[in-house]
RNA sequence: UGUCCGAUGGUGUAAUUGGCAACACGUCUGAUUUUGGUUCAGAAGAGUCCAGGUUCGAGACCUGGUCGGACAACCA
């Protein structure tokens, strides 16, 4: 599918980065980043980030974007992860510049620039625990106080600085601070961490490090190492920007390109949960089938749910880059989705409640070709050969005894289109002794064939039902699924009476997921592969399911097509 | 009683940098339709957080408020 057309319109970022360009600030180069912490999958707020940085290295000539995994802390962090962030920023669409970077590719060279802040007295070894160091902190309207040990000379910090690293001491009993202002509103900048101990194997460079960088002190010194211009990151990093700025100020060199870091917000999106730790916690505790559970807000999910990717794309873009505070409505995601797939995915037939359909006066043991077109929205798709012959399925949903003028669809008495087939009439229906319907009888009009020219074909009626032959049906599993939450702001509800933060698992849709089987298709499907898109005719998007076998079909619901008729009803 | 950031229809984003508040989603009509889809035509819905000020003219600039968000992890 075709990106949107590209409006003029610039967001504050790109005017902002046309600017420098215009000034030849760093001489015209341009080189983002995208940082991920490998601890979890990624989601629909860093596609927005994603489409962001790769993205503005596809706009500007000569831009690249580095992909860079910000593994500082190996207790959280893990292959797995990086597999999967490599896999969802391909999937999506792009490119980084070179090999993926990893921040623990400069854990010497940090480790160097530490001991030169230690060098020059801007950084000491603190002895503290920790609850102690935070009573010193301050809160964000008080001050802080110093440590008893800032005033430490260059010689023990260095001895001490080295013995961390060595491994001479536990886990927790020691830090490295940069030495700034403990009284300094900004709290990022009341004498920040630089260093902890932590005894746990990296997923990269194993047991080489027992002391680890901080974000604050890793972050922006590998932007600097990389050459990174544009630094682009949230704005709940906006607070850290003196201390990002405060580094560099130590360290820069002055003719090398210094980054300077830029915030945009945020994406929520309602009905769901954003963070990652809350994320994880619905993968762990089994709440969900894993990360690519087609109800997260995951890329992975939203691969799985039958998104696309240039579906996502189209969403970022409509969603813009600003600095205010959004929550995204569902709807624009799903008006994403609906757009493309209605251009592009095949229409088929596809019988979700099936109730068998006789047609009486059609003869017995025949079985006749018809055409039916792959999609109306795309001249190229061309039509294929669907099987019709005297018992079909049709929707349970679709038969009403009687009903009124509004219920286009069948009744006993009246006429409807089989698509791509006959016109029918109801006669009459069989019913179990509860009263159920079990089967339904109709004739149909042999002069009424779509496409044959007739006037008998052309004659209009109100409705036309979607139906699989009942002999050359083939069986499915079907996902449905529904919003995972049923409450718009999941994370953020709190407790009218105390005030305390309501637990969001306690919003969890119970009918999220609804699994129907016996669900009866067309016998075109069995030659299609898992990951390929449809629309099943008047019921939705659909995807056929990673786990999908010929024998064992299953489809995911990916989302309804616009129903202005369930609405009224 | 801190620092930083933000505020435009229900939602998101614009407004050529001071000149009739526009676009998309959503909602509602109607037309078309062998998908109650798509498409097409149209409608309702904000006077731009508030109060002052500058100006012929302010969503935009200035001042002061109000409201919302971020920041006190050996997380990122």
């Amino acid at each position: 599918m075709e990106e949107k057309n590209t409006e003029k319109r610039l967001d504050f970022i790109r005017e902002k980065i046309t600017n420098e360009l215009a000034s030849n600030k760093n001489g015209g180069k341009l080189l983002f980043r995208f940082p991920p912490e490998p601890n979890g999958y990624l989601h629909i707020g860093h596609a927005k980030s994603i489409c962001l940085n790769f993205g503005l290295s596809q706009e500007f000539e000569g831009a690249g974007t580095n992909l860079r995994f910000d593994d500082t802390n190996p207790a959280k962090e893990d292959q797995e992860y990086v597999d999967s962030i490599k896999r969802d920023i391909e999937w999506l669409g792009f490119n980084w510049e070179g090999e993926p970077k990893f921040t623990s590719d400069y854990f010497d060279q940090l480790y160097d620039w530490a001991v030169k802040l230690i060098k020059e007295g801007k950084a000491y070894v603190d002895d503290q625990a920790a609850d102690v160091i935070a009573s010193q902190k301050g809160t964000p309207t008080t001050p802080g106080t110093n440590s008893p040990f800032r005033e430490r000379s260059v010689e023990e910090n260095l001895e001490l600085f080295e013995g961390m690293k060595e491994g001479k001491f536990e886990e927790g009993s020691r830090v490295l601070r940069a030495k700034i202002d403990m009284a300094n509103p900004n709290m990022h900048l009341r004498d920040p961490f630089l260093y902890r101990i932590i005894k746990k194997a990296h997923h990269r460079t194993g047991d080489k490090w027992c002391i680890y960088p901080m974000y604050d002190w890793a972050h922006g010194q590998s932007d600097y190492i990389e050459g990174i211009t544009n630094s682009l990151c949230t704005t709940e990093f906006e607070v850290h920007r003196p201390l990002y700025d405060w580094f560099l100020d130590q360290l820069a060199d002055a003719d090398k390109t210094r980054p300077e870091q830029t915030e945009f917000s945020r994406l929520n999106l309602n009905y769901t949960v954003m963070s990652k730790r809350k994320l994880l916690q619905l993968v762990e505790e089994g709440v969900v089938n894993g990360w690519d559970d087609p109800r997260m807000p995951t890329i992975s999910g939203l691969r799985r749910r039958g998104y696309t990717p240039a579906s996502i794309r189209n969403f970022a873009k409509t969603v813009g880059i600003t600095k205010r505070d959004n929550i995204i409505d569902v709807s624009l995601l799903e008006y994403a989705i609906r757009e493309d797939l209605n251009k592009t995915a095949p229409r088929v037939m596809a019988v979700l409640d099936p109730i068998k359909l006789v047609i009486d006066n059609y003869e017995e043991g025949k079985t006749e070709w018809l055409e039916a077109e792959n999609n109306p929205e795309d001249e190229n798709s061309g039509s294929r050969q669907v099987p019709f012959s005297k018992e079909l399925y049709i929707e349970r949903e679709d038969f009403k005894e009687s009903a009124n003028r509004k219920f286009f669809r069948l009744t006993i008495g009246k006429e409807v289109r089989l698509k791509n087939a006959y016109i029918i009439k109801g006669e009459s229906c069989v019913k179990d002794e509860d009263g159920n319907i079990t089967e339904i009888h109709c004739t149909y009009d042999p002069l009424s064939r779509s496409g044959s020219g007739t006037e008998e074909s052309k004659r209009k009626v109100k409705g036309t039902l979607h139906w699989v032959s009942a002999e050359h049906a083939v069986d499915a599993k079907v996902n449905l699924y529904d919003r995972l939450f049923s409450d718009e702001a999941p994370d953020s509800r709190k407790d009218p009476e105390t005030k305390e933060v309501i637990d969001f698992k306690t919003f969890l849709n119970p009918e999220s997921l609804q699994v129907i089987e016996g669900c009866k298709v067309e016998p075109s499907l069995k030659d299609n592969k898992a990951g390929d898109n449809f629309q099943f005719q008047r019921m939705g998007y659909f995807i056929l399911d990673q786990d999908s076998t010929p024998e064992n079909m299953i489809f995911n619901k990916t989302v309804g097509l616009r129903d202005s008729w369930a609405k009224k009803n």
